[in-house]
DNA sequence: AAACGCCGCAACCGCCGAGGT
DNA sequence: AACCTCGGCGGTTGCGGCGTT
């Protein structure tokens, strides 16, 4: 036997509100109070289903909703609810006073979500996206090993899928050689490089096409049918097993992963890569168990990042939107209290 | 000024679980 | 146990506003 309809549709009204209707409604739950939501509508003479009555009050007519933009301090606690609870939008709402969870699904969707992924975070694990990691894991590798800085490798990851990781992958490859190269010549030049860059710098974007290019005769080394080849043989996979080898070791520098994040972030960052002994508290992992194992555990491991993702940027032209780009950047190195309860969500 | 495309948000839809009969 | 009602939830849609061409 099938579902029978919420109501009987027939003749019911659809579509926008009107204010008559919002009055009437109001009017209705003024005397009697919210409930019984099938009779509503008739005892309160709108021609709407019951259960439209009840999102129009829950989600607009309610006086205790708030309306207008969401601030940073929600903003940011809607992230860390999202973080731990995912799309339990009424447990979000249930934690924000005066926003329901249809505003909070559609800030998130509209606004967070992009925001995040133009940060290069995954907005459904909240960890850096894995492309970028895979890439980052590259990089780490033919750091170590040099034989492995080869164009069919590079071209053999992600990099083939997107060309502006391409260009990342060669950008931060050429300043990290050189960063050698003045650290052997000036060491204090070398400390220098770790202060922001200022108005008069060069985005890493365009220093990227400028060395790009350079490093196009390198590329040319083999044609294009060794171009597929690498990209479905070998290189992949090993990567993949790489990637995994890496990640149990906790092997990725956070500063490799950082500016990887801050230049997909277009921010711009003199934060060189380097090859550094990895903290116990290692931001990525919570990243072995993949996605499929994402927890509470690993939240708090992800978030205990000691290192802040723009820590070493500095941000240019910087709208109030720039701004919350960045704060969401930021938001990953939030700490939750030892008093926090995971049940009072659930 | 008109056409077009994008974006944000209110509203709808379908499903689910709890509780009652 | 089976069926039904109801409230609630998350995903999706569609419309209106706005910016761009």
């Amino acid at each position: 036997m099938g579902r029978a309809p919420c109501c009987d549709k027939n003749g019911l009204k659809k579509g926008p509100w009107t204010p008559e209707e919002d009055h009437k409604l109001i009017s209705y739950i003024q005397l009697h109070g919210p409930g019984n939501w099938r009779n509503l509508p008739k005892n309160a003479g709108l021609q709407r289903c019951g259960k439209s009555c009840r999102l129009r009050w829950t989600n607009y007519l309610r006086p205790d909703i708030k309306r207008g933009r969401f601030s940073f301090e929600e903003e940011e606690t809607i992230i860390q609810l999202h973080s731990i609870l995912g799309n339990k939008w009424s447990a979000i709402a249930a934690r924000l006073p005066g926003r329901t969870d249809n505003e909070i699904k559609n800030y998130w969707n509209t606004h967070i979500r992009k925001r995040l992924l133009r940060s290069g975070i995954d907005p459904v694990t909240h960890s850096p996206r894995l492309d970028l990691l895979d890439l980052s894991t590259l990089l780490r590798s033919t750091m170590c090993n040099s034989s492995l800085l080869s164009a069919p490798n590079l071209f053999g990851a992600q990099a083939l899928l997107n060309p502006e990781l391409l260009r990342l992958a060669s950008t931060i490859l050429s300043l990290k050689h050189e960063n050698q190269e003045i650290a052997i010549h000036s060491p204090q030049q070398n400390q220098l490089s770790n202060i922001p860059l200022l108005q008069n710098q060069t985005p890493i974007t365009s220093q990227v096409n400028d060395q790009f290019q350079n490093r196009i005769p390198e590329a040319s080394n083999f044609d294009q049918t060794q171009l597929r080849q690498a990209n479905v043989e070998g290189p992949l996979s090993n990567l993949t097993n790489c990637t995994s080898q890496i990640f149990q070791e906790n092997l990725i520098p956070s500063s490799l992963t950082e500016t990887l994040v801050s230049e997909s972030n277009r921010m711009y960052c003199s934060s060189i890569p380097t090859v550094s002994v990895p903290t116990e508290s290692s931001s990525f992992q919570s990243l072995n168990n993949g996605n499929q194992n994402f927890g509470f555990d690993s939240v708090m491991s992800t978030l205990s990042s000691p290192t802040p993702l723009n820590s070493s940027s500095a941000y240019i032209n910087s709208s109030p939107e720039d701004e919350r780009e960045s704060y969401c950047s930021s938001l990953f190195k939030f700490e939750i209290p030892e008093s926090f309860d995971i049940s009072d969500f659930l």
